[in-house]
RNA sequence: GGGCGCGUAGCUCAGCGGGAGAGCACUACGUUGACAUCGUAGGGGUCGCUGGUUCAAUCCCAGCCGCGCCCA
């Protein structure tokens, strides 16, 4: 028996377990299913889930289970990232707390320690990714840093590097200077800061009194001034290009030189030139052959290029002192507030420093044009389709990505140098030894390049590395390419980018069809969701509090292309009550004995609320299964939502109540199959959503069933015959003139269980065989005592008018006759407005000549159906009136 | 400054060329043995504004106003 209530806590981690004891979530690479891969976005090691995955996992399971049960052999790949920066940080902070420095205990000490960390604490979402009842094929779960990977890693640096797709560089770098590393554009955030612009005078040489007034947020950084740069065009100081100024508190010459760079709109027209720390003053060096003097160490304190006075000093520091010194010295010129966009650390959260250093970079380019020709030709389709701009647009004008980082924890770069710096790309170091005795003639000893690896390199090898690339392995022919990626857009530069470009390359396929993009969650305001604002939601809470369905389906309905999800728990209880809803509707069909004990073929049904509720269930199999193909998550939820709480919990449970409490025994039995096979229809479509309470329902019903199946393991439905749509037509005009009866009822308060008689006037003898056919459906849910024939309803009656018949309800004696006229007044005025709106359309002499022939026919049936309701209530308010 | 998107019932949002919809909230009534995490009925909208295209515009186009995000 069902319980009396369903209990999610109850059930959850059990059907969790037995679905892994089935196996259920395995792929079958032998199998016979057409493969459908989805690669799971790997959380970072350090993770723990919050909505975003919440949202993002169960997109995937959803699209996962619904292929699985289609037939498919679906592989959806789990795994997790290493995350260089935020893991390493992680580790740091715990060996701070007791007083240890990694660089105390050396680097295979620390990475050890880190490999010790992840044993016990990393990984901890992978457990809660059970919890929200993902069902990815865990016995293939990988990680970025494990042997296999580790190796697609070398094997694709080491190609690339050969081909010069990847290659040693000196230039200005983001650099983070807490972390003491550099990193990638990506990883820098633009943050908007009130600061200041400072003016500063520059003496001309040569020319006493003459000075140069330049502007700049970051005082300090003048220390490093090689050059004063001013528009060609600006006649202000056509005289002076060529010649040169002096660098205050330095005493260096700035070459001045001409360059369109300088704004003549901006400031004073006239720049400072800091080559080694500011990327635009960089390329005009480089124009003008400046020359690069940098200032600052690695953690961004003056060094011994700058002045004396200086050394030692964080940048902060040295800038309040050179603004100090200036004003000192009188070539202060004035300071002005300032907000500008300073570039942060994305995790370091400090300001980034521009840092001349040699690094490693990765000729994105070259790779990013078959990754554009790729989205150009549709081979990969973004969903919605807009996001494929963002995309365009940032690979049309991608930068070379430096790829190494002065880290400690990550993919070491297979690199080593010979005592004269010559470098040595190789696999293994043993191969490099052999490379190098082969260039020297000798065996050398070689030092290898201490940094590693930015995490979205290996990341970007996830499709088919997870696969068993480089190994000839049998997945990485089948179920690459995979087929669709699904994940936010804030990681389409990051991640889909670089899956594309590396996918294509060393895959010559692309690694995906479709990349659906996903929205954002937010708090219910519509603001993100953060820690410092207290407005997260933990999905884990959730789903404790309403159980991993209701928290599931909330996500999905919600999941509109488009538009961002505003979370809110009224929104979960409501879908709480839905899943009690259906669990409750089981109850009914086992009370009823309503199990499906074998073949119910709806083309055979008797009984017409039987033909119709089968022809249901196949439209919304149909909107279900046509929505997930379109990526409409959002309406094949509300598809299933409105089908089983709107069309069977409120009319089909309760047509089938008189039928189920009558007499005729083959009606009964026909209804019982019926409702049993729909019920195991709604569990097999809403099990992708919900598969928790759809689980335990089957499980319930199994033995009643005969069946040993789980639902997971159960196959989508494909219903081989068609809606019939004159038991549809009945059953909508049951429903219609059960509805008008209620509704009447209530306006002219009828008590809610006053039995009362109905009739009906003017009906043809389809109407009649129709009130005769479901009289005891009429009698029960609109609380009828008699349904009568007649040839003009009793006046005084309360009257309404369905389809070609007038309905009476005769209350005379009960009802107030004041509020009926006027009800029925109200109802005349509204048809009055349909026909005149309708009169307006059919009087229009472009609309008759231009209009599809079908469209002004249903404009003149709709205006012919209202005056025939108007004449019948007016006719009705005429007796009425006479009456009283 | 460039790009993307959003303004539809009190709230959250579907719809998107021919009859304005859902959920929640609200009001009234209700224990008719699945369900009060419920049932029945009801109120509530110049579909941001202004033009244009069209026989017809909430829907297409342009401009404007307001809001959000991304990139520089």
């Amino acid at each position: 028996m069902i319980d009396k209530t369903f209990n999610p806590k109850d059930v959850e981690n059990r059907l969790y377990e037995a679905w892994e004891t089935q196996t259920a979530f395995a792929a079958h690479v032998d199998g016979t299913g057409a493969p459908y891969t989805i690669m799971m976005p790997p959380p970072n090691v350090t993770g723990s889930l919050h909505m975003g995955h919440g949202l993002n996992m169960t997109l995937q399971d959803v699209l996962t289970r619904f292929q699985r049960m289609r037939g498919r052999d679906a592989l959806w790949q789990p795994g997790s990232d290493h995350a260089g920066i935020a893991t390493q940080m992680v580790v740091e902070r715990n060996l701070a707390a007791e007083n240890v420095d990694r660089r105390d205990i050396g680097r295979d000490a620390f990475i050890e320690k880190v490999w010790e960390w992840k044993a016990h604490s990393g990984g901890t979402i992978v457990e809660q990714l059970k919890r929200l009842g993902a069902s990815p094929d865990w016995a293939r779960e990988r990680f970025t840093m494990d042997e296999g990977l580790s190796k697609a890693v070398r094997t694709v640096f080491v190609q690339l590097y050969k081909e010069g797709l990847i290659y040693k560089d000196q230039r200005l770098v983001n650099w983070d200077p807490k972390f003491e590393t550099a990193i990638s554009d990506l990883e820098v955030q633009q943050i908007e800061k009130n600061g200041n612009l400072w003016h500063f005078r520059y003496p001309v040489e040569g020319e006493p009194d003459r000075y140069l007034v330049v502007a700049t947020t970051r005082p300090e950084t003048m220390l490093g001034d090689t050059g004063v740069a001013v528009h060609p065009d600006d006649p202000r100081y056509a005289d002076l290009i060529g010649k040169h100024a002096i660098l205050p508190l330095v005493g260096r010459r700035l070459k001045i030189v001409a360059d369109e760079y300088a704004d003549p709109e901006k400031g004073t027209g006239a720049v400072k030139m800091t080559p080694a720390h500011d990327f635009n003053d960089f390329e005009v060096g480089r124009r003008h052959d400046l020359e690069l003097i940098n200032i600052f160490d690695r953690k961004a304190r003056v060094n011994e290029n700058a002045p004396e006075a200086f050394r030692g000093m964080d940048r902060f520091e040295a800038r309040k002192k050179v603004v100090e010194m200036m004003e000192a010295e009188g070539l202060l010129e004035t300071i002005e507030d300032h907000v500008h966009m300073v570039p942060h650390g994305d995790r370091s959260g400090v300001p980034i420093e521009p840092f001349l250093t040699e690094q490693w970079y990765c000729d994105a380019k070259t790779l990013a044009k078959p990754a554009i020709e790729a989205v150009e030709t549709g081979k990969t389709k973004f969903v919605p389709q807009n996001w494929e701009k963002t995309y365009f647009a940032w690979m049309r004008d991608i930068q070379p990505w430096c790829i190494s980082r002065q880290l400690w924890w990550g993919h070491q770069i297979p690199a080593w140098y010979g005592p004269d710096g010559e470098t040595f790309v190789e696999m293994t170091e043993e191969e490099a030894a052999a490379a190098a005795e082969a260039h020297y003639g000798k065996a050398v000893a070689l030092t290898r390049d201490e940094d590693v690896l930015d995490t979205w390199f290996s990341s970007a090898l996830w499709p088919f590395s997870t696969l068993g690339w480089p190994e000839k392995a049998p997945e990485v022919a089948r179920y690459y390419p995979g087929d669709v990626l699904i994940t936010g857009f804030d990681i389409i530069f990051f991640w889909v980018a670089r899956m594309m470009m590396m996918g294509l390359h060393f895959m010559k396929d692309v690694p995906f069809h479709t990349v659906y993009i996903h929205a954002l969650v937010r708090d219910e305001k519509g603001q993100k969701m953060s820690k410092s604002k207290g407005n997260v939601l933990d999905p884990l809470e959730l789903i404790d509090e309403y159980g991993a369905d209701a928290t599931r389906f909330t996500l999905i309905a919600l999941a509109a292309q488009g538009r961002d999800i505003k979370m809110s728990k009224d929104r979960i209880a409501g879908y709480r009550n839905f899943a009690t809803k259906l669990w409750n509707a089981a109850r009914f069909c086992e009370m009823n004995e309503a199990v499906f004990p074998g073949a119910f073929d709806p083309a055979a049904a008797d009984q017409t609320v039987n033909r119709w509720i089968a022809g249901e269930v196949a439209k919304t199999e149909r909107e279900v299964r046509e929505a997930l193909d379109a990526y409409r998550f959002d309406a094949a939820a509300n598809a299933l939502y409105h089908f089983i709480w709107g069309t069977f919990c409120d009319w089909y449970l309760e047509f089938s109540k008189p039928i189920l409490n009558g007499e005729d025994a083959a009606a009964i039995a026909e209804t019982r199959q019926a409702m049993g096979w729909a019920l195991d229809q709604i569990l097999l479509m809403l099990h992708p959503f919900m598969p928790f309470i759809t689980e335990e329902l089957w499980a319930t019903l199994a033995a009643e069933k005969g069946r040993d199946r789980m639902a997971v393991l159960e196959s989508w439905p494909d219903y081989g015959f068609a809606p019939d749509t004159e038991a549809a037509d009945e059953l909508n005009w049951l429903v219609s003139l059960i509805t008008e009866i209620r509704s009447v009822r209530s306006d002219m308060n009828v008590p809610a269980g006053a039995m009362i008689p109905l009739q009906v006037a003017g009906a043809t003898d389809g109407t009649k065989a129709r009130l005769d056919r479901h009289a005891p459906l009429i009698k029960r849910l609109a609380r009828i005592e008699t349904i009568s024939p007649v040839d003009a309803v009793s006046s005084g009656a309360i009257q309404t008018v369905l389809g070609e018949a007038t309905l009476g309800l005769p209350l005379a004696d009960v009802i107030d006759l004041k509020a009926e006229q006027s009800r029925l007044q109200k109802e005349i005025s509204k048809q009055e407005n349909e026909i005149a709106k309708i009169d307006k359309k059919l009087s229009n002499q472009g609309f008759l000549a231009k209009a599809p022939e079908e469209v002004v026919e249903e404009n003149r049936e709709r205006r012919a159906e209202a005056e025939d309701v108007r004449a019948k209530l007016q006719g009705a308010l005429e007796r009425l009136k006479q009456a009283g």
